[in-house]
RNA sequence: UCCCCGAUAGCUCAAUGGUAGAGCGGCCGGCUGUUAACCGGCAGGUUCUAGGUUCGAGCCCUAGUCGGGGAGCCA
């Protein structure tokens, strides 16, 4: 017995259309061991190809029943050969009669923390390397693989090529956020200078890949990236990691308009895939962690995002008679309270933020014509805010200079990103999209630590 | 980083300042085409750390560590 013609994996047993004839080899970690002294053991194993279990029938009469079977425990890992059949219970279609089933790995029980019931995700985060095998983080992982692959699906279809934008970068303040600093120079090092250190220049790790990004789509017209980005800030939230996974496209000949455009056919693209790739994990989402997710999805899908100016976003909270802890005014950034008064009340489903002042947006963002506000965008969804923020680039070299003039920033660590404005420049315009938000939105985790695999906190990179 | 809350058995949680408890899991036994099976028994504790108050502290006080919720920064 082994890896044999015969192998299949549980989703393949289960979606089966009939029971496969002859004999099939499965491999998986056991989940649950019923005993029956009537004469035979089931075995529940789930190997990550499926939500659903597969139950093993192992009778007696195995070589190894007494010696090995009946002392399975949640944890092991095994190797069963038989046949699939109809079950004859209820709660599975098939199941296999064993003939053999070869124990691959023992879990003691004393030891083993994954036990049959409930633990808190608390726990489990202590746990990260062992995580998988339980529904919820086997369910995770496979709705942020369909929504990966459904990423670069929407970008190819439509004609976006795919970039790799650099992990380290020179640019120290390539936007808002702490960055990390990468060196060679020896800890303690402070006082040696940058000319010392490993690319003779100070470098951190990117915040984001959005220069890089526009200076590709201004050449090839469609882009997109999607890799990970890093924040050194102090943040401890439900909803911010220091290292995690952006999707950030980028349009030539594309005004605010289409970027809006593009965000929203690309957030209802990807629900949609998940919807119709993880039907089972979205169930069990639907059920234990988020009722009505699925529902919300589909709306999603359905239905079209409501857009609105900063400017009216401020009169709808202005006019709400809400009682917010932070004053609304035209000028001030929306604060949580405000955003998810908008898109969880007001509207009850995504809604596009447009057009905000000029002092509480980035440089690069372009100017409106009436010189206070930028052609910016954020897409807010209820629950986790903001899953996307986006604009239209100033591709006017004078008004970028000033703006960044206004900001402080030295034109000269910019240099090539001028030139994108010097030499042939186009309106073009993008956005990011934070891959861990959009998971939690689709499964209704409530914690972003448990839709990534090992998430970096503050104070926290144990695996 | 700020505000609030928490830390007790492997896990989830109880316990008026006065002998540390349950459920699940584990071990032993019973029963059963079972479905996080069920029934009986047994074992399992430096109550996060360091100080302090008290005749006596899991409980009160101080500091720290870690975790959670909210806020800020943002995706």
């Amino acid at each position: 017995m082994g890896v044999s013609m015969n192998q299949m994996t549980i989703a393949e047993v289960l979606n089966a259309p009939a029971a496969p004839a002859g004999k099939t080899t499965v491999g998986g970690w056991v989940r649950t061991v019923r005993l029956s002294k009537g004469g035979f053991a089931f075995i529940a194993i789930n190997d990550g190809s499926s939500f659903d279990n597969l139950q093993i029938v192992a009778k007696a009469e195995l070589p190894n029943y007494s010696s090995e079977l009946a002392r399975l425990t949640a944890g092991c890992s095994i190797l069963a050969e038989g046949s699939i059949v109809e079950s004859p219970g209820s709660g599975q279609r098939f199941e296999m009669q064993a003939e053999e089933i070869r124990i691959l790995g023992w879990a003691d029980p004393a030891g083993y923390p994954i036990q049959p019931k409930h633990h808190t995700y608390e726990f489990l985060r202590t746990q990260a390397h062992l995580r998988a095998r339980t529904n919820t983080f086997g369910a995770v992982a496979r709705v942020r693989n369909a929504m990966s692959l459904a990423i670069h699906g929407f970008f190819q279809s439509r004609g976006f090529l795919y970039v790799h934008t650099p992990i380290i970068t020179a640019s120290d303040c390539e936007g808002a956020g702490q960055m990390f600093r990468v060196t060679t120079l020896p800890v303690g090092g402070g006082a040696l200078p940058a000319e010392e250190d490993f690319f003779g220049r100070p470098t951190f790790l990117t915040v984001s890949g959005q220069m890089e990004a526009e200076t590709y789509a201004c050449g090839l017209g469609k882009v997109y990236t999607f890799g990970p980005t890093f924040r050194a800030e102090n943040s401890n939230t439900a909803r911010h990691l220091a290292e995690f996974w952006m999707v950030e496209p980028e349009m030539a000949f594309c005004d605010l308009a289409g970027d809006a455009d593009l965000a929203e056919a690309f957030v209802k693209h990807i629900f949609s895939a998940v919807l119709t790739g993880c039907p089972r994990d979205m169930a069990f989402f639907d059920e234990r962690v988020e009722k009505g997710v699925v529902a919300t999805l589909e709306h999603i899908v359905a239905s079209p995002f409501e857009r609105i100016t900063y400017t009216q976003a401020v009169e709808i909270l202005e006019k709400s008679g809400q009682k917010f802890d932070y004053p609304v005014s035209w000028g001030s950034d929306l604060q949580s309270e405000h955003e998810r008064y908008l898109t969880e009340k007001h509207i009850g489903r995504p809604v596009i933020v447009t057009d905000y002042p000029r002092q509480i947006k980035a440089f690069y963002m372009r100017l409106n014509d009436d010189a206070k506000t930028v052609a910016a965008m954020d897409v807010l969804v209820p629950r986790i805010g903001e899953i996307i923020g986006g604009s239209q680039r100033e591709e006017r070299l004078d008004v970028l200079t000033a703006r960044m003039a206004e900001g402080g920033l030295k034109p000269e660590s910019y240099w090539w990103y001028a030139d994108l404005r010097r030499y042939g420049t186009v309106p073009h315009a993008g956005f990011g999209l934070g891959l861990e938000r959009t998971i939690q939105f689709a499964t209704g985790m409530a914690n972003i630590r448990d839709v990534i695999p090992y998430p970096r906190t503050p104070r926290s990179a144990e695996f």
